[in-house]
DNA sequence: TGCAAATGGTTTCAGATGAAACCATGATGA
DNA sequence: TCATCATGGTTTCATCTGAAACCATTTGCA
């Protein structure tokens, strides 16, 4: 019989259990792309994604940021309060409606964000090289199917 | 003014990176396990993997945990804590060097083992069971390539 | 021996986080 | 017009977390 010493009670085999697998290798993989930013850009993971949405919708709201980072408002709130204190995004009032915000990358922003960008899709393909070319694609299909499709924000 | 694109720029598609879709469905099915025996068992995810680890080997020790666990050892000292005052987990000194801790679940501490392993695993299919069969063998696959190997074997 | 370095584990401090309360503005309806 | 409710966003509070400092014990080695 294999390792478990106490096979009536069918503990479970936390490095075989997908959910635990999931967290390891997302923390691993995420840690290891924000070591790179954090400490050449004193940036934080939270605030590079607020910046990658802002990268490819120029415009949105604060709560329109939230929806598109699976973030909470208020990690977002924070995560805008300091991009704009670093002025790596301009922050308006949205004319017909003064409780929106109208939010964008400025000239440092892009360029903080022209450098993480690639940083970033390198550390993919990385990881990626991990897998045999039939693989990558399976996992590029199988986590097109797990990701939460409405998403339901908070 | 459309919502701005910005093609020389070449940002980054947030839900198609592969490290941020492992992010959101990670923290998505673990959160939807915690949900379950936290409120059930005020137990913590941290705790939970303690006990599962320590319900495959008992006697470990508090750095041994650590390691299978994949937390650090504030986090386990942290955890241990919890479940010995709640009477889950047992400590004691190693008889050969007063540092170590010797650990292993109570009769209590099996009990909600018990109770919460066929849940998790129910929820391990309830996530699998979202892909066709063979893309559930294509994961299990991909993730062990995936996992940090730590070259220690058990 | 004796003393510095290493190890197991805990505590401290400081930053991150989420839920809920909060504030200001905007929409709705009598 | 006013009262009420909804919405965008921020602040507060309590918890969680990791890094580094810390304590006790063990190990290495002159």
């Amino acid at each position: 019989m294999p390792a478990g010493r106490h096979p009536d009670h069918a503990p479970l085999e936390l490095e075989r259990f997908v959910p635990y697998q999931l967290s390891i290798v997302s923390n691993t993989v995420s840690q290891a792309i924000a070591d790179d930013y954090q400490a050449r850009h004193d940036l934080g993971v939270t605030e590079w994604r607020v910046m990658a949405v802002l990268a490819r919708f120029d415009g949105l709201s604060a709560r329109e940021v939230a929806e598109r980072t699976a973030m909470d408002k208020v990690a977002v709130s924070r995560a805008l309060a300091r991009l704009v204190a670093a002025s790596r995004v301009r922050r308006h009032i949205h004319a017909d409606d003064k409780r929106r915000s109208v939010l964008g990358l400025t000239a440092a922003g892009w360029k903080i964000h022209d450098e993480v960008a690639p940083m970033a899709r390198l550390r993919e393909r990385e990881l990626l090289a991990r897998l045999a070319p039939e693989e990558q694609v399976w996992l590029t299909r199988i986590l097109d199917k797990l990701m939460p499709q409405d998403g339901r924000e908070g």
